[in-house]
DNA sequence: AGGCTGTCGATTGTTGAACAACACGGACGG
DNA sequence: CCGTCCGTGTTGTTCAACAATCGACAGCCT
């Protein structure tokens, strides 16, 4: 019976403790800055990123910034070619198409296993971006608004249970963002996808599966138009110089 | 008009030309090594991978390795944790439910679209890896056979015409391998499955979709089971230790 | 003995410098 | 217009070193 007794934890806590997260190494933090500034418009599509420039302005070494260029580019954010380096991705025109098929086979697929009741989704869950989003394009923050439209879909996907399917839809919608650079005006082509989610949201809630099926295809068909005639008058750029 | 104008060939072939494959970079040659040992079996899942050991091993610099590690990593056939390195993964009964889950979605999906008239496919591309599964397989090289096996399920989802998915099944490719080095016993595994390659590619080819996907669905459910209970009763192998 | 604590060796994270290999562009001459 | 040459800048790769961290072992205390 020692001092120490008395505050002692249970096991029973300590094993419920979550495990620390691992902190973020210099590469991961270069990929992030690199990330940040390409979904803010400071890189624009096609820009080269030379290693040499990088490395002395994030203050890292050359071969760190390599790192953080690898994980950018399995993000599908940059493009490479040997002895030729790395440069900021723009999308074609075929890019969008592609993407917006898939997040057309996913989405609805995901609607489709909700109706036939395969899975369940928390309301809150779902509510929670469509609400976000609002807030945030409230307060006029279209890059906040556009990523919490982007989590709205996320979440809607998440109904598969999927890991992999997760992690893939994650790394479609960052490339979305790339689309999103070419708009000229963000408030126009965000605004009424904020009210088109919570519609969409409401009908899955209330299970009027049908419905949001229908609401969900007409919005991707609209927004794939959008974008793609965005991406298709912006400054061309080649992907593989 | 000069002697040249004669075997000119016009700017539209020009602009088909594929653009040259660049020459592999060693990180590339060390990679490709890497995963062929894990394919072959020879680093069993679990195994630790020390990056000092194969710098010396491949004869190459360890920030090599490291960038062959990395690529590694986002195929899915690592798994890595700060400052403990990688180590060959080992599936899990849960990823190959999820893989499943996946190559459902994915193929079903394929044989819909080509049973819809929304996408073609040559018969010659189907049958092609059929032939060399059954070739492979009678001349006992079940690795080999594995890989046309895969190579035949690509195809069919190569018919969405979708980059980004081609790509993405791919990977859920190469992860299948990962489940088939549980297997006790591979030529019992494949054997049938090459049989039923060719029943559902003649089916799809003769326009029988119907039966063609529910082949396909049997056969991806048989297998599901056989691969989970193998993977099963493999020594359990954690990915985040 | 049993549990905690320091210490040590091994491995990874990161750096900086160096050199070879390669791409791009301009100058030059046919 | 074509081909060659060369210089410049960038990337590919290596090496050596040090800091940070992990895993395990030995020793300490009770």
């Amino acid at each position: 019976m020692t001092r120490l007794d008395r505050g002692r934890p249970g096991s029973r806590v300590l094993a419920s403790l979550p495990s620390l997260a691992p902190l973020p190494t210099a590469a991961e933090r270069a990929a992030a800055v690199i990330r940040e500034n390409i979904f803010e418009g400071k890189f624009q599509p096609g820009t080269a990123l030379p290693e040499a420039a990088l490395s002395q302005a994030l203050r890292v070494s050359r071969n760190t910034v390599r790192e953080a260029f690898r994980a950018l580019m399995s993000e599908h954010l940059l493009t490479y070619e040997t002895h030729k380096g790395v440069a900021v991705r723009g999308l074609t025109v075929a890019d969008v198409h592609d993407i917006y098929r898939l997040r057309q086979m996913f989405e609805t697929s995901a609607i489709d296993l909700l109706d036939s009741g395969g899975a369940k989704l928390e309301p809150a869950a779902l509510l929670e971006p469509v609400a976000a989003g609002e807030a945030t394009g409230a307060a006029g923050d279209w890059v906040g608004a556009g990523t919490a439209n982007l989590r709205f879909h996320s979440t809607l996907v998440g109904a598969h249970g999927s890991a992999r399917m997760d992690a893939f839809f994650r790394r479609l919608m960052t490339e979305m963002r790339l689309g999103f650079l070419a708009l000229a005006d963000p408030r126009t082509f965000h605004a009424p996808y904020l009210a088109q989610n919570r519609m969409i949201a409401d009908r899955i809630i209330d299970g009027r599966y049908g419905e949001a099926r229908i609401h969900l295809t007409a919005y991707l068909e609209e927004a794939k138009a959008q974008v793609a005639s965005a991406v298709a008058t912006q400054f061309t750029v080649n992907n593989d110089r």
